[in-house]
DNA sequence: CATGTTGTTGACCGATCCGTCCAGAACACC
DNA sequence: GGTGTTCTGGACGGATCGGTCAACAACATG
């Protein structure tokens, strides 16, 4: 019955992430978020609502990528311990840079909007909670391999792991060189291992 | 010769540093900065400039108070190490969960604005890397107390632990539950020092 | 091909944005 | 007390903000 989109919707909030990443909310207008879409204005407000809604599809489309993409790299890793170390290290993995100077579009939201927007907040520690319960099941896993004490209470180095992360990331955000980023990562991993030697 | 100032420049800074602290840089707006400011336009635009060479201001005279405070409790720590763990768990450190909610300015103002504000992303770098040298001196100290692995490189660890912190910094943001943000704080800690029993 | 429903486009709105400017007020100095 | 300089408050400006709306286009259905 209906006119068909034209649109890849998909497509759209994929572009629209990327205007929220560079700019953060309040800077990106929605003129830029039409420009970058390629959309007009009625079809953006209809397909996704206000500016606010919008972004809040954005952010939690943005983190169910991150999240999905986690497990599958948990449920492929040789070694739980893997996964441990390339969330950490993965942070500084960027030959040019540029990532991590970006650093994570939750993470830089959360700063600009937990105050003033709950949802945000909300979001943020949903997700966090989420990322903290694969790492400890990884860790888990790393404790029946053998790679960490099996004495220790995984869930809490999974917490500790996750904010050793997102102090790299805040790191990152600054500009920080390179070589100091990845030295730091790995002093935070070595901390948490006692195996492997690291290099 | 001139008219005197009828303001306190200092309490204007702290007024207006609190209105960019609550609600980020760009969603604040020189209407708000003149309530709070509790001035006129002429006089906050001629003694400060426009909004962004205000906000830089505001920014450094926080980062100065902050680097001042940790070197004066460093300069009355009974140990080296008391440092570094005030530094840690002082980020928890708060009953009512005020002030983890609301973050630090510069790491807020970091994760808003480093990509388009490379002034922004550069004062985050001079100050972290004052706090580094603090920490590491801090963390010497430690050292020669026996507190700290003698052998451990300080500059490292204190990089670690400003990344610790950071981390906890953003975890704060979430509202995550404050017992639960000490306990990491603890952990962290923990990991970096042999020796003595938290609690 | 007629009809009905939705998508698309862009003009338009009031509000708010940041910054300039100017007329008048308040002081220091002679 | 006159004079000069700065400070003060607010009027004003052009630009941009987020959001609505109506006319038109494009399809699915019968």
């Amino acid at each position: 019955m209906p006119r068909p989109r034209e649109f890849d919707e998909e497509r759209v909030v994929l572009a629209v992430r990327d205007a929220f990443w560079d700019k953060g909310y309040a800077a990106t207008s929605m003129d830029d978020l039409l420009r970058v879409s390629g959309l007009g204005k009625g079809s953006l407000y209809g397909a996704f609502g206000d500016k606010h809604r919008l972004f809040l599809r954005v952010l939690r489309d943005y983190d169910d990528a991150n999240l999905r993409g986690l497990r599958e790299r948990l449920a492929f890793a040789a070694r739980g311990i893997d996964l441990v170390r390339d969330f950490l290290l993965g942070v500084a993995d960027d030959p040019t840079g540029a990532a991590p100077r970006r650093g994570c579009l939750l993470a830089n939201s959360t700063a600009e909007l937990a105050t003033s927007t709950p949802d945000v907040a909300a979001e943020a520690r949903r997700s966090y909670d989420a990322i903290t319960a694969i790492l400890t099941e990884a860790l888990e896993r790393a404790q029946r391999e053998g790679d960490v004490d099996p004495d220790a209470d995984a869930a809490e180095i999974a917490r500790a792991v996750l904010a050793a992360q997102l102090g790299l990331v805040a790191l990152g955000r600054t500009g920080m060189d390179l070589a100091a980023l990845t030295t730091v990562a790995r002093s935070a991993l070595a901390w948490l291992l006692p195996t492997p030697a690291p290099r």
